[in-house]
DNA sequence: TATGAATGAGGTTTCATTCAT
DNA sequence: TATGAATGAAACCTCATTCAT
């Protein structure tokens, strides 16, 4: 095994354990076994256990980022890429709830280096749409930081529904979808 | 100061330190010396940290569920049952933000007993509510847990947007709530 | 209840503890609650737990040394003297299980006070019946430290392995008198 | 040095001190210095105080264990092999005080675990000796628990003397022996 | 580069003792 | 005199980190 994969399964291994034991509940002896390496050896790739929870962060930030732009098409009319983005981020956390659980769980937490939270701006182009989408008048006549929360906040609180239980799929998803894209349109023309 | 109050002091004393630098990053002494008393004093008020914690949890999210119900009254049209609720927790949030934090930071930490997580259903009117209004054919035909997570994800959204510096008061609040209240109703015939 | 009787109760209280959980085991506000009184009044009592602990080995050495000699008759035969004693001590200590055990186990302890420990000697009558049966050539020509020692070591044995269950008494307890009676005779001269 | 030198080491350290200040009086940290690891070394090898305590105690028991059929030989006459566990036991408590200490003051200790204490029986072979004596009629007809009693007793009873400045040996040791050989034996015929 | 035994600072918690009531 | 809440020193123990191998 190479060093750049024992590095993501060092990043990995501490993943999982931080989502079933917490930051706190998790040593770094405990991911240095379940990655089935020497302590010492996370300290060849982390410098610190605070540095390789930061790393965490950043790599599953720019990893929900990339997902969140999937298939993206500047071309599509607005309703299809804000159906899309939210389709994008709906999948990417249902599908990796570990990664969801850490991004949603440690978002605030102080433990995150200020620093790597604020980081790049993964939603910057949703932003721009939000901004182009509210000036041609094809959406509501809200500030996009706030049309952006009830976007991200649905997805957010639908993932979190759906992997505690209660299946959004097939019609209902679309209803869902369909709910969110009302509140953000409005009583907006439609393009 | 009598002993309810000092065991009042401890809570909040632990509260904004746990905020401040997470449960992780307050150690016991600090929340005694923020509270002005002795370590050991903590200890005749809550047999360890943990359930000392778990107090804290359990007494916000009362708190909350109480707050939410404020002014309630099963009389009034759906469309102000919902304003009122959506309001109720809002400025619940806003105006005890730290409060706002703890219990979204650490629903789903592994520190928060699962019993205490679990315990009194504080959503339980709101569910009602949402089961009527959805047998009446006012608002959408969801599932209410869907459309309580709606509501729910909306709030917590848009507090903790407010929180971070932008500022959702006035008539932006009252067209973010009736963003919500569409994405709730959708086509449904109003009352 | 008037001081000497509640300063006897907290004493009787912290040895049915400390013979259950061990000195170490046995914190004052337990000794407290056992016997019914504040933790502080305790110290009214005692300057310490090290002092009441001192103090309790004391009464208790006390308690036996005056039972060794109940019904002692320098008149009688050496042998009867020496039933007498074994026989006092015996039931003494199967009568007086915890005391027994408390006097047994804390012997050498360091948590005893040196002075205490020393005290009094309860034996000195007993190694002055020995010192002469000695000379007399009524026992074996042993120095009396040895003899007391086989005698007491005898008891104490014997009154353990009673008390964990294997009944000494009738004939069993005349025959292991006898025995101990030899081992210290020897071969001896009968009066 | 090697990792069960170093347990060994602790082990050793741990007796001295504990001789000197009892169990209560030894912290983890007194135990290091005196090893001269770190406070964290010690758990690396026992999982807590407790815990080094217990394998202590077992240690020594077993070490006892040995000592006392160091040289046993079934075709030896009863009274020889008499002879043979008494002086075996005898010399093994006298020359190693610290563990005579340990064992005798902590035998019946809470802070021993059960299971612990119950242990292995290292006496097995001496309750066999006994029982077939008695059988052979070659010792006094009494109850072989009894009489392991008195054997033991005596054993620790003298050693205890011994280590507190009365010396036994030589032909006080000798007739000591006889004096316990006589209790054991009685009137018996000799073999 | 990888190891993992060792470190020791700092955590939680206990409990003998005090003192205002 | 009696109380028991409060104290805070000191206990046990954990674990992020280091470093000789």
């Amino acid at each position: 095994m190479n060093s750049p994969e024992k590095r993501e399964l060092i990043l990995r291994c501490a993943l999982s354990l931080i989502i079933e034991h917490g930051i706190h509940g998790t040593s770094v002896p405990d991911v240095a076994r379940r990655a089935g390496v020497a302590a010492g050896t996370i300290y060849q790739f982390f410098q610190s256990k605070e540095q390789l929870i930061d790393t965490l962060y950043q790599e599953l930030k720019t990893s929900m980022g990339a997902a969140l732009l999937r298939g993206y098409d500047a071309d599509l009319p607005y309703e299809e890429r804000f159906r899309l983005i939210w389709k994008n981020l709906f999948f990417h956390f249902i599908e990796h709830p570990d990664e969801f659980r850490f991004l949603t769980r440690y978002v605030d937490s102080p433990i995150i280096n200020e620093t790597t939270r604020r980081g790049t701006d993964e939603y910057k182009p949703i932003r721009k749409l939000l901004r182009e989408a509210r000036r041609s008048g094809a959406i509501r006549n809200l500030n996009s930081e706030i049309t952006l929360a009830l976007l991200y906040g649905s997805v957010i609180s639908l993932a979190d529904l759906h992997l505690r239980g209660t299946p959004i799929r097939g019609k209902v998803l679309e209803e869902t979808i369909r709910s969110c894209w009302d509140a953000v349109r409005g009583s907006a023309q439609h393009q």
